[in-house]
DNA sequence: ATGTGTTACATGTTATAACAAAATTAGCGC
DNA sequence: GCGCTAATTTTGTTATAACATGTAACACAT
């Protein structure tokens, strides 16, 4: 109930090994039974991801488990797992919570952002396909709908979606799974900062300038409006962190 | 016995409290009461730093629990965060183990340093003070003494400090997280591909010329120059690597 | 000797119980 | 009402047992 999963695709690592007899040749490997642990750090990851858990909210490991209906030893590897990963931090005494965030914190992850997501634009230009300018052009016409029909959980999706189909591209696993990181490093604060609307929905145009930047391949244009697309939430975030400040939201 | 801990001093995330009384305020924060998980955790992270497992060795929960005398609860927990990091890998059944290391991986790894730590460093550059010289120049000393003593623990350790110092002081915790990360996924690697020696031994000119850049606060010189120290690290592995593939050694 | 089926063992997964420490609440005296 | 103490509850930690699954070894038949 609390913790609605949306389906943010996650990149996966296990690759399919190939050697079979000839009849069963085009079987796949068997699914790998997912435990519950993660399971839960899926679900915990959505739900982070989706900004439902104010900054600085306990997720204690038993109302995890019983959330989930789990026992405590897979909620607690999940929790623990999201800390290694930096989602989550773990208090003096032990108790999982989720972030705070101030400015200072904001602009180290937007500096990251930057930095990673420029890496990934870089060597992704080179192997930019027409399939993909279809795929982008098609993710975009979605998010452009999603936001004026005011679907925000489909706009965060979507945009989601449009920009790791590009990181993808540059087949590093590594650095996606680090730029995923950082995601859902700002992903908690999105839905507190703006409970009813997106932050991406100044974002369309640039978005239009990137796949502008993909259809020609251009390395640098790609990289430059990509950091520009992720300043200009920076300071969008920013700025609303100042106005809850003065506020004294709490 | 296996286990063997070296300190590389790890950066940690608690940050002090402030807010304490007048004559208290000289006080730090209690050391926070280690558990169990995290101790095997950082046996782990040191032992696979110093490359004291071999690329695909598999890293069991019992084997675990039973070097260091814990229950599968601590060691299952260590294990799978050190997953979430990225430092281990799990197979499809679930077993824990180093990764592998292949060229496409080295030069991924290698680009990610190079972007990151190259951040580190342009952030790091205006606040670099002359403390931090002598500091650098001390270890730097002392990595040269341990290279000719031909200690390549010590040096490793010290190689670690020199560089960290200069992250450290771009006061980004998150970074720094990030790039230790980076420097787990190759430690492993070290003395697999060699054995007898250091990694770090070519590199005490670019050391001299990092602590130049350092004393001139001179940014782009000092991301310039560890860029190089990363490349030319990343080089020297790839062809390793190539060396390995030919002779067949697995 | 090879292939096959069975058994034994190793290993990952998960729930539960017991414990300790921290946080909260209740109670009491002033 | 305020402050302090004690009791209660909550919560994190860890060991253990039970279970399921995968792997290896072994015996047996062809």
């Amino acid at each position: 109930m609390i913790y609605d999963a949306n389906d943010f695709p996650r990149t996966t690592f296990r690759e399919a090994k190939t050697g079979m007899s000839s009849t069963l040749e085009s079987f796949r490997p068997v699914e790998r039974k997912e435990t519950l642990g993660t399971l839960v750090r899926e679900q915990l990851r959505s739900a982070i991801m989706a900004g439902q858990f104010m900054p600085g909210e306990k997720l204690t490991i038993r109302a995890v488990a019983k959330a989930l209906d789990v026992s405590l030893t897979p909620a607690r590897e999940a929790l623990f797992n999201l800390v290694a990963e930096g989602a989550l931090e773990t208090q003096p005494n032990g108790t999982v919570c989720v972030p705070e965030m101030d400015e200072n914190r904001l602009i180290e992850i937007t500096k990251i952002r930057i930095n990673l997501e420029g890496l990934a634009a870089r060597e992704a230009a080179p192997r930019l396909s027409p399939e993909l300018v279809t795929k982008l052009e098609d993710t975009n016409e979605k998010l452009i709908e999603a936001d004026e029909a005011r679907d925000y959980t489909a706009l965060r999706t979507l945009n989601w979606q449009f920009h790791f189909a590009i990181y993808e591209a540059a087949e590093m696993p590594l650095l996606s799974r680090m730029i995923e990181s950082c995601w859902l490093m700002i992903g908690s604060y999105l839905n507190v900062l703006y409970p009813d609307y997106g932050q991406v929905n100044v974002g369309i145009d640039i978005h239009r300038e990137i796949i502008k930047a993909v259809k020609a391949r251009d390395a640098e244009k790609l990289e430059a409006t990509i950091a520009l697309d992720i300043r200009t939430a920076g300071d969008w975030l920013a700025e609303m962190i100042r106005k809850r400040a003065v506020n004294g939201a709490d």
